[in-house]
DNA sequence: GCGCTTTACTAAAGCGCTTTACTAAAGCGC
DNA sequence: GCGCTTTAGTAAAGCGCTTTAGTAAAGCGC
C-alpha cells in the first residue's frame, strides 16, 4: 500500500499451517492433496479453516523438490509473431490453464540450433514435457534431445520411427486438394511456393501438389517449385523470381498464407489481376486469410484444436506414464474465396 | 535410444561431483557461481572439469528453493493471438532469454476477472516479475495483485499514483497525429472505433482526437466516437452501425488495425470506395496494416522494442531492488498509406 | 617465533514441501 | 479380554541446492 514495496515477503509455510491447526506437516500436506483416505473429517475442515485464515500457498518449488514435478510445459516455436504459431500457442495456453499447467514460452527465432538450445534450457529448467512446434532441426538431434524430457509432442513434423507422439495435419492431402482445386478451375500451370526447404510439412505439401498433378495427367515442370523463406518478405521475392522465370504460371498455390500475401503484393506491384492473370491459394487459413484483399482460397488447420490436441496428449503421456506414440492426424479443408475464384480484382 | 524412455533419469547431484573432485557441495556450489575470489585456481579448474565428465546440470528448482528467485518472470496478455501481443511478446521473449530469464505465459482472453486470476497463479509460482499488457481490470485491484511481486512493470497503461514502472506510448500523440493527418486532408467529419470502453489506450487516443479536432476548430458529434471490441469483426459491425447513423463521416479513425481492417470490409460490402468515399486510418501498425488492401494508413508502434524495454526496466527492478518507479513513454509515428491517400480503390 | 590477517576451504543448517516408516488407540470377532 | 485389523495420526528423512559460521594452514611484519 505505501509507496515502497518492502521486502517482508514472509511467506506462511506448511509447519505454521500444521502448528495452528495443532497436526502434523504430513497431515496438512494430505489435506491439501486430497488424501483424506484415512483423516478425520474435523481434522479436514479445521486444516482447511486454518489455511484459509492464514492465507497460506504451498509453494509449488518446494513441491516441485519433493516430486521432480513443476507442472509446467515448455512451447517451443518458430516465431510466436507468427499468427499461425501465435493461434496454437492461444490453444495451447487455454487447455493448460485448465489443467493448471503453465507454459513456458521459447522462441526460436527460425534458428534450427536454437532449437535444441531451448530444448536444453527447458530441460534444466525441469518442465514436465515440451511440446515443439514447427521443427527446423534434424531427426536424430532432434529425437536425442527430446528423449530427456518425461514426455513430448511435436506438431507439424513426424519422425521416421515414429516414436513421438505428433500432431499432423494431413499435409499431402492439404497440398492436393489445394492444388486439385486449381487445377479443377482449369489451370494447367501451377507454381508452388515451397517455403523453408527444411520444413517437414513443407515436402508433404509438395507431394501432394505432386500427386494431383499426375492425376490430371500434367507434367511438372522442374522450376515451378521454389523455395522461400516463410514470410510475406519472402513470398512477394520469390513470386517476382518464378514469374520471371515461368511466364506461363496461372496460378500459384503457396505453403503459407504469409506466402501468399507476399504473391499478392508481388501481383499488385506489376499490375496482374487476381485471380484472373494468377490465381492464388494459400495456406493454414489464417487469420490474414480472410482480411486480405482479395481474401485468399487457403487450406484451413485448426491451430486452436491442434494446440488443445497437443496438451491432451502430452498430460496423457505425462500422467499415464504410457509409452503410446500415437499421431493425431487433422484433415485439412480447402476454403474457397476470391483469390480463385472472385471477380477479377487489381490489388 | 531404445523404443521406450525409462524412468532411469538419475540425475547428477552437486554432492557427487563434490565427491569426484573430492571437495565439498559448498566449494562446488561457489565454483558454479563464479565466486572464485578465494578459491584456488587449480580447484576451480578440477571441478570444471569433474562438472563437464559427469554432464552436471543444477537443479533450477532447488536453486529456486534456496535463493527465492526462479529466473522467470510471468507476461500476462489479453490475447496472445493477436498479432500486437505476440510482437510483444517475441521482444519480451527475445532479451528475457538473452539474460536467462524464462517466460511464463498467461492469456486472459480479454477478461477482465482472469487477469486477477492469472495473477495469482504466477504468485503462486514465485516469479520474479511480471509484465502485463493491455489491462481490462479496475486498477485499485491491479495495484493490489501487483505489490505481490518483487517487481512488475505494465506495458500501455499507467495507474494513477504511477506507482508501478510503465512502458507507455504516447496515446494521445497518435490519437492526435492521426487525426490532424485526417484533417489536413481536409475532412471535417470524423469518426472514432474507440475499442473497448476499458481500455487505457483508448481513452488516450480519444483525447488526442479531441485535441486535434478542437485546434481545428471543429466540433465534435457525441455520435462520432463509437466503443467496439478490438477484432475485425468487432470493427466491420461498428464501422456499419457507425456510418449509417452518420452518413456524414468521410474519415474513420480506428483504436488498432484489427478494426480498421474490419472497417475497410465494412466498406468492401456497401461499395464504399477507400479512400475517396471513406478514408481509414488504424493503429499499431502491425504486420496486417501494410498486408491488406488498400494498406492502411496506421500509428506506428515498436512492438518489439516496448517489449524489450519491458524487460529491461522489470530486471533492473528485480536486480537492482530498486523502487525507481519510472515510466519510458515511446513515441508513435504515423505511417501514411493507401487507406488515406491512395489512388482510389474499391475493395 | 608470536600474534595477526589472509587464503582456501568444510560442516551443517536451512529453503518448504512430500513420503515412508512407524505408533497409539479404537474396533471387532469370538 | 486376547490377538487382529483398521483408523488417524506423527516423526523424520529426504529432494538438491545455498549460505553462514567456522577452521586449519599459510603468510607476514617485526
Amino acid at each position: 500500500m505505501g509507496p515502497s514495496r518492502k521486502r517482508e515477503n514472509k511467506r506462511v509455510t506448511i509447519s505454521e499451517v500444521a502448528q495452528t491447526a495443532g497436526v502434523s506437516t504430513s497431515t496438512v500436506s494430505n489435506a491439501l492433496n486430497n488424501r483424506t483416505n484415512s483423516m478425520a473429517p474435523e481434522t479436514f475442515e479445521r486444516i482447511l479453516k486454518v489455511i484459509q485464515e492464514l492465507d497460506y500457498r504451498p509453494s509449488p518449488i518446494a513441491r516441485s523438490l519433493a516430486t521432480a514435478r513443476t507442472a509446467t510445459i515448455g512451447l517451443v516455436v518458430p516465431d510466436i509473431s507468427n499468427p499461425y504459431f501465435s493461434a496454437i500457442a492461444r490453444g495451447i495456453e487455454q487447455v493448460a490453464y485448465a489443467r493448471d499447467y503453465s507454459i513456458l514460452l521459447c522462441n526460436t527465432g527460425e534458428d534450427a540450433s536454437r532449437e535444441l538450445e531451448v530444448l536444453q534450457t527447458l530441460r534444466e529448467r525441469y518442465v514436465d514435457g515440451v511440446i515443439v512446434c514447427g521443427l527446423r532441426q534434424d531427426d536424430a538431434p532432434l529425437l536425442q534431445a527430446l528423449t530427456h524430457f518425461r514426455a513430448s509432442v511435436i506438431v507439424n513434423r513426424r519422425f521416421v520411427n515414429g516414436t513421438v507422439p505428433a500432431i499432423l495435419v494431413d499435409d499431402v492431402l492439404g497440398g492436393y486438394l489445394a492444388t486439385r482445386h486449381l487445377l479443377q478451375l482449369g489451370h494447367t500451370s501451377i507454381g508452388f511456393l515451397a517455403g523453408p526447404t527444411t520444413s517437414y510439412s513443407g515436402t508433404k505439401r509438395l507431394q501432394g501438389y505432386e500427386q494431383a498433378l499426375i492425376e490430371a495427367g500434367i507434367e511438372r515442370q522442374e522450376g515451378w517449385v521454389q523455395n522461400c523463406i516463410p514470410t510475406a518478405a519472402g513470398g512477394e521475392a520469390a513470386t517476382h523470381s518464378l514469374l520471371t522465370n515461368h511466364p506461363e504460371l496461372t496460378a500459384l498455390f503457396c505453403f503459407n498464407d504469409l506466402i501468399a500475401v507476399g504473391a499478392l503484393r508481388a501481383c499488385a506491384a506489376v499490375g496482374r489481376r487476381i485471380p484472373k492473370d494468377l490465381a492464388i491459394v494459400g495456406y493454414d487459413d489464417t487469420m490474414l486469410a480472410s482480411l486480405v484483399s482479395p481474401p485468399l482460397t487457403s487450406c484451413h488447420v485448426p491451430c486452436l484444436e491442434m494446440g488443445s490436441q497437443a496438451v491432451s496428449t502430452l498430460l496423457n503421456c505425462i500422467n499415464d506414464d504410457t509409452d503410446m506414440c500415437n499421431e493425431t492426424v487433422i484433415t485439412p479443408e480447402l476454403v474457397i474465396r476470391a483469390s480463385t475464384v472472385g471477380i477479377d480484382t487489381t490489388v
